[in-house]
Formats: structure tokens, sequence, C-alpha cells
DNA sequence: AATTTTTGTTTGTTCACTAAACTAACCATT
DNA sequence: AATGGTTAGTTTAGTGAACAAACAAAAATT
């Protein structure tokens, strides 16, 4: 049973808390480490040391314009490693790589031609050993390669279903591992648009959902640093959540759930055929909105009370600080957020702030990549610089 | 800032662990803490000896038939000392003592005739001050005392909102403390009952949703052994989760609230006025299902269809193992959990048991008491025996 | 040049753990 | 009764990581 504690388990600890403190204030001497972290300047100079000598960080001498002797600043060693992000999305792969401060150093976007599962391996491996190649003259060479599926993921990093591929418990993580040849994370991609959000993003929320409307309805949600789960990992589903009783039926088998009125497809669904048109497109509704077309102005706000019940609903269940919808959409609505709180007027409902996502597309890779880099410093909370 | 870790830190650690498996196994020789804890024969003597010295484990010799020296039994000393829970209602408060096993000592409920705030003060320091006093021959005394309020109690303790005292940002911890002199914490009574239904009934459930239906519907989110709460501590009020688009309008601003539709007063308060009748109660109710009156079958159909409707998004945002509804209603209508378990048939909704409360009206002062004895041994989980 | 101030290192102590040897107590067999 | 085997619990020596305090280094100020 047990997780005992022991030295090496302090050590530990406070290894975590001293990188931590390097990282949120990005140039640190050990003098300021003591006082920050309530370690004594000997217990950091004994941890510097280790994490020099891992090379995790490095050593710089600034000029100094105060009394006392100069002090040496620590910053992390971000070139030391670099973190793969992997977005798994329906026609087509984006890599992401980073260095160990979440700086993007490439980002690629491959289209899925086969939708062979085989050959979606395939053809992520040979990425992976790419940028594998490409990160190896570092010390540490890829520190970790994390794939952001866009379906349940279970808490052992179990595919168990993806509704644009057809998936239905794929060993997804043991096939890519044994294909590329190295350790991988798989995570469901709402949660690392989520992890993005608050890393890049909204520093001071400790408490953030991340609702991505797409196709469906994805939802992930940080509270205290990490990820809400649940029993299986397949918390977060309020695309599924009932809001209009014996309403649209619903391919999960129930009628009514809050995808069939709040998200962009259903909203692009339900635009064509008010428009008499096979399909519209994201383009369409940018220029009817500049005409003013007062069909889709209707339109967008009926979405938009749609979307304000279910959020109104995840509001009263979660109590975030702060929700970020990623859409894009809601991008090209200036007023989107505006419209939305003006439904939000129920006094039990409490959250902070809420936001139309800045990183759009790039959440899932960023988040990937920011999962990775908590994952190689073992470290509960991350704060970086998008750039 | 600063958690850091010490010597000392990891010896509370291990003695949580220690303090917890003795729970759990009831009755334990040091050589089979070792043998579960993978604490060191040597380490766990040492801890014992300090339990020993402070009374919080006695030993106990017992015969032994097999070969090898006689194993020396720890167990708890559960007389060291005693928790109190209450549970304040609208109308009347409850009191529970227990031992540090939670076995309940005495039980009383006390009408609240006055709704006046310093009366309300006024009776539950002087009870407390009984309870203390009976306690007062024990090693530790009263070693908590843990109130549930039927409203939004904010992270910090403080009281934000009880729709049925007409409460608004109380300070009731300060003021009870002041009146009382002794240290006491207050919780929001879903909490609680939640927590009590993990201590003391479902031991297999990491994560489980306890929803109490009365006059609104209260949840308690136990997930990964504490309380999910959100950046305020307001998560988890599903009542005000819209599931009927400009429906009923609720006391909150919004329309079409859950607790309109599935909360046991929705169902009384309907039922009455289909009847013709002023009010109806719980007696009413149980006499026309025994002659199987159909207006009431029809209404208690269309109770639980809303009910589920709530259950399933509750279910799909929170992922839980179990669930438990805490309904003075359901308790007597035997097919319930069957009538419920047909509407939620979603393929995304994932959940492993639904239950009715065994606990009932108890539950809350049960968690109270679990929660103080949690606190006062500083242990993460807790099972016990409710007798 | 001496003093002050701050940074970082060195030395010695404390504390909780482990490992291994030891003592204690019991059963089984001869 | 004596011996051997087995399990329970204690003692002792050693390790690792923290802390405290003294010390050394380096800069600005006087």
């Amino acid at each position: 049973m047990a997780a005992t504690g022991d030295a090496a388990y302090i050590k530990q600890i406070n290894r975590s808390l001293i990188l931590q403190t390097i990282i949120e204030e990005k140039m640190i001497s050990r003098a300021d480490l003591s006082k920050l972290t309530a370690l004594t300047r000997a217990t950091i100079s004994v941890q510097a040391a280790d994490l020099l000598d891992d090379e995790l960080v490095v050593e710089t001498q600034l000029e100094h314009h105060s009394v006392g002797r100069r002090p040496i600043m620590l910053s992390i060693n971000r070139e030391a490693g670099f973190a793969l992000g992997i977005d798994l999305d329906y026609g087509a792969m984006t890599f992401a790589l980073s260095d160990l401060l979440g700086k993007l150093i490439s980002l690629e976007t491959v289209p899925l031609e086969s939708m062979d599962y085989d050959d979606i391996i395939q053809t992520a491996a040979q990425q992976i050993a790419r940028f594998q190649e490409q990160a190896s003259s570092s010390r540490y060479g890829l520190v970790s390669v994390v794939v952001g599926v866009h379906g349940l993921v279970t808490l052992k990093e179990e595919v168990h279903f993806v509704p644009r591929f057809g998936w239905n418990n794929i060993r997804l993580k043991e096939d890519l591992e044994r294909a590329a040849g190295l350790s991988i994370t798989i995570e469901n991609n709402a949660n690392l648009c989520s992890l993005a959000e608050r890393v890049f993003e909204h520093h001071d929320a400790k408490n953030l959902l991340g609702a991505s409307l797409s196709s469906g309805i994805g939802l992930g949600i940080m509270m205290n640093e990490s990820f809400f789960k649940g029993e299986d990992g397949f918390a977060g589903e309020p695309g599924h959540m009932i809001i209009v009783p014996n309403g649209k039926p619903c391919s999960c088998g129930n009628k009514g759930c809050w995808e069939q009125y709040g998200s962009e497809s259903a909203f692009y669904h339900e635009l064509a055929e008010k428009k008499g048109r096979d399909r519209v497109n994201h383009d369409d509704v940018r220029n009817w909105l500049q005409e003013e077309d007062k069909t889709v102005i209707e339109m967008i706000d009926s979405f938009i009370f749609y979307l304000s019940v279910g959020l109104n609903n995840m509001i009263n269940l979660y109590n975030p600080a702060v929700v970020v919808l990623n859409s894009e959409l809601l991008r090209i609505y200036p007023e989107a957020v505006a419209r939305i709180e003006e439904n939000l007027v129920s006094n039990i409902s409490h959250y902070k702030h809420l936001h139309v996502s800045n990183l759009g597309k790039q959440a899932c890779v960023l988040g990937a990549c920011a999962l990775g880099i908590k994952q190689f410093f073992q470290i509960p909370t991350l704060q970086l610089e998008a750039e």
C-alpha cells in the first residue's frame, strides 16, 4: 500500500518548490530563493548545486547597483530538453515542439489522408522520430510526448471513445509507444486546452473551465491546479447535458442534449437550413455579420441563449474563477461575451471572468507541451509566457 | 509562501498513515502495520510509542494459536475524545456526539422556537457547553465541533447565504466560537451528508455524489477523498441548473431551474394543486401510494423524469462512482432507483451505482462527526462502521 | 582604507528513517 | 525437559536532508 515519507521524499518536495519558484521568478538569487521558499540558504545552496549538476538551471552574473555582495542569478536552462505536443484531430495532426519554458520551437500540421488506425500510428511515429532527432543534441532530448485526443480517455490513458474516428477502447498509448520507441502520455484535448489557458494566459485562476465549441462541446476542468477527472476520467462531458427535456434527439441516446443547441456545428447546420443551403462555413458567417444580416444575427442570439443556459449550469456546478470559451464563431462576434453575460444573471451563479480564448486552435498543443514540462519538472503548478 | 518539507513533516505523514491503517484494520500488530505501510518495524515501534504516550491507541493481548511470539494488538482508544456534529436546520437543531470511531453516544434534536440570530447562537452555545461537559472526563474532551449549514459556505467558512433563514454574509463561525468559547468548523450540509455516505456506507466509492432533495436540491461532491468546492466554496448548486429553457420562474432570477421540477417541495406543491388541497405531506403520499392512486403515481413518474434529467447532467459533468439520493419521498417508493435508471440510458453517462440513502436525516450530523474525527487525526480518508 | 551590508559556503547538530543484529515469547518435536 | 524453528518487537549504528550559526566573499558607502 503506502506512500510513506522519507528523506528522499522531502528533498523531492523542496526541489519541486525551488524549481517552481525559479520558473515563476524567471531569474533569482539563492538568497531570494531562501526568502521565498522559507528554506535556509544552506539548503538552497545544496539543491542549487544539484540542479546545476543536472544542467536544469544556469548561473548568470548581472551588474548590480546596491550594497552587498553581487548575487549569482539562477534561471532555467530552457534548452536542456524539449517537449513535444500533438493534437490528434480529425483530418489533421498538429505537432508543437517547445523548450522547457514553453516557447514554441516549431509548429507543424500534417494532414491525415488515411483514416486507417495503423497508418495514423505510423505517421505519428515518423513525425515523433523527426522531432526526437531535432532535440537529440540537448542534454535531455525529448523530455515528453503528449497526445491530445478528441474523445474520452480513461485514468489509465486508454482511449475509450473517439466519435469522429469511430474508435472504441483503443490502446493508443501502447501502440504508439511501441511504434515510436518512447514513453507517451495520452490526454483529452479539452483538458489540454484548459491547461494551456491556465499556464499561458490566466495565471491568477486556480479554478478554470475551458469549453471548446466545435463539432461537439468539450470541457476541460482545472481545479486546484489539477485536472478534474472523476471516477473513470470521463468528467466534463457537458455536451450531453440535457437542457431541453424531450428535445432534439442526440446520438448518445438521449433527447435535448446541449450540443444539439450550443455547439458550432449545430449552429452551422441550422443556419444552412434557414438559408436554404447545403452547408455554410465560417467565412459565410463573417460576411453575413459584416452585412448585418438579420437572420444570422437572430440565429446567433438564439445560439447564445442556449450557450448561456449550459454555461449557467456549469458555473453552478463547478464555481470556477474563470471560464474560457474556445470558439472560432464567437471570435468573429465581438459582443459575444457581453451578450452571454446578459444571460448569466442568477444570484446563485458565481464566477469571476468569462473570456473568449486567445489561444484558439493552438490551445491543445500548447497545453500538451505544458503538461509535458510539468511532468518533467515534477511541479504541481506552472506559469509560462506565450511568445 | 512555501509548504516546505522537513523531518517533522515526514513524521506527521507516517503518523497519519499509521493511524489510518489502524482505523481501517480495527486491531493490528506492529509487525502487520509494518507490512501494510512499508515502514520498518523499528519506525513503527517508535511511532506506536508516541501514539500510546498520546493515549490515542491502546494495546490488547489476545490469545494466539499459531507459531511465534504472540503479537500485541494496537487499536484506537476510541474514548480518548469525542466529536460533536450539529445540523442547523430550519426549525430544529440536531446534535450528535460520537466517539473517535464515529459511534453515536447521544443524538438530540432541539426545536428552534425563535428565528432570531442571537437566540440561535445562544441555544447552540448552551448545548455545546453541555456536550463539552459530558466529554470533559476524557483525555482530549470535545475534539471538534462541526456545524452543518443549509446554504452557501465560503472556503473561509463564512456563511454567504442561507435561504430559509434569510441570512446573508453572516460570520457564524466567529459568533459561535465567541459564544461557545471553542474552535468551530462550519460546513455546507450537503457536503457533510456526502461525507457521511463515504465514511459510513460506501467504502469503495472514491468519487461520490450525495444529492439531498427537500425544499431545494443540495449536492455534496466527494472527489478523491475531499470535498469539491470550486473557487469560493459554492460548487455543487445543481438546484439552479436550467433544465427547461424559459420554464418556471425561480427565486434565483432564472427560469426553468431544476429545483422547480426535481425537488420534493416542488412535488408536494404541484400535487397539492392537482388534489385541490392547501398542502399535502409525506403521510398523504404514502397513503395514496398504498391505494395506488393514479394521479400520484403519474406525478411521481413525472417527478422522476425531471429528477433523472438533472441526475443525467450531474453524472456527465462529474463522472461519479456512486450517486446517493437522500430523499424521504423516494424512500417510500420502492421502485425509485429502477425507475430513475430507466431514464439514464445515454451511452456517455458513466457511473457505477445509484442508491437511496440509508442514513436519511442523520446523514448531516454523522458527516459532521466524521469530519471532526478526520481533522483530529489529520487523516485524508476515513472508513467507519455505523452502528 | 575601514565599515557596512548582502550573498553564498562551510561546519556541526538534529531528526526521522533504514538495516541488521538482537531479545522475547511462543509452538512443535524429540 | 531440552532443543530448534518462527514470529514479534527493540536496540544500535548509520544515512540523508534539513537547520543554525559561523565564516568568507564581494560590493557600496564613509
